[in-house]
DNA sequence: AAACCAACCGACCGGACGGTCGGTCAGCCT
DNA sequence: AGGCTGACCGACCGTCCGGTCGGTTGGTTT
């Protein structure tokens, strides 16, 4: 047993949780050993007893993350509807970003970092990246196969709408006032589906929108 | 003048230019000031001497993504229909992460991070934050105003919207394969404007969709 | 009771950090 | 000619970093 027998705190899970916050708010190059120590109510030296070192320590929260969200992915996509399945991705990671707010800041963080460190530490990042636009590719395509959805690129919206899932889940739920999880995804939902547009607007209009002014630089 | 009049590297703007890039690959606390110097061909107090601290050379890059950044912004609200207006705005961030990959990329980093230590270098980041959510705002209700648009809520899309064309644009444009703006524009301009659905999805059905399995706990 | 071990701590190390300081030197002003 | 100043450098400061090391302690094994 442990010399104070405090059921509240076994010393493992307390790194990781203060780390997770830490690194979270932080980043990894913001945030020391000692304050995690600190966070955690152990000494430093206790986080080398776990951890190999500080890079071990951050990779194991990711991919903890990473093991989360897409074992939690994975169980959406044996369904009929795609609009079933998008649905189902929207909430989830939505209920996500609320549950485990930390745990996403950290994915998306990592994701920004630049390309060099992002490999030095867990390429495992890339290799989720793909895996969820993946799963967004083939949730379109089977939609366009079924009919469901338009014809539209699933390369391109995959990123589009694994961009909106994003940061509609991370980004602002954890602003000053929260907002109610079921309204931005219903609200999220219409705009997916249905567009904003009240009349549809052909694709040869949306390209001369886009032609009408192209001097921006 | 200087001691070696090299007219081709200025030394301000050549700490700018070397702060920028790395700010924007590492973040700030991965940044050492040596760096930046080295990187800049200067020595570390040549950076001391233009810029008061590390914190005031890193608002100052902020606070020039945010100016280049608004100021485009600003020139395009001032015409008729609303959709121009959209596909300006999409069009406009998307070139502007094309040319300006460094400058959007400390901006967005800058946003994630926590609440903390964005206040302490610059709050002009959450004014920023809150402008361009006004303008997407604007653009959104006058469209509704206008019948252009179907009446979704305009806070809570214009959310939605930056965060497509933040990432859109500053995500996946420095990704390995560029993909080229245009494309990407049309796209997204489709799926903004059309949306997925092949026929239209009443509230109804999404919010069924929604409660269909919310066990995703 | 002796040996062992996981779990942990306090003290410490070399190096890198942000920042400072004294000095140098070219070009202007008088 | 001589003083002044902006621009810059090399050396240096105290601090904090990631990481190591030599204990100590309580529980388990033999």
């Amino acid at each position: 047993m442990r010399r104070h027998p405090e059921v509240s705190a076994p010393t493992r899970p307390a790194i990781l949780a203060a780390a997770r916050h830490l690194f979270a708010q932080r980043g990894f190059a913001g945030t020391s050993m000692r304050e995690i120590a600190g966070a955690a109510g152990v000494s430093k030296a206790a986080i080398y007893h776990h951890f190999r070192d500080k890079d071990r320590l951050y990779r194991v929260l990711v991919d903890e993350a990473i093991r989360t969200l897409t074992a939690a992915m994975k169980r959406v996509l044996d369904d009929g509807a795609a609009r079933v399945q998008l649905a189902r991705i929207v909430l989830l990671h939505l209920q996500f970003a609320s549950d485990h707010a930390d745990l996403l800041r950290m994915l998306v963080l990592e994701q920004w970092r630049g390309g060099e460190q992002r490999r030095r530490l867990g390429g495992a990042i890339d290799r989720h990246r793909e895996e969820e636009l993946a799963i967004y590719q083939s949730v379109l395509e089977r939609g366009i196969a079924r009919g469901e959805f338009k014809p539209v690129d699933p390369n391109l919206s995959a990123q589009a709408l694994s961009a909106v899932i994003d940061i509609l889940s991370a980004g602002f739920l954890m602003a000053a006032p929260p907002v109610p999880v079921a309204e931005v995804a219903q609200n999220a939902m219409d705009v997916l589906l249905n567009g904003l547009a009240a009349t549809p607007q052909p694709q040869a209009e949306i390209a001369r929108l886009l032609n009408a002014k192209e001097k921006t630089a």
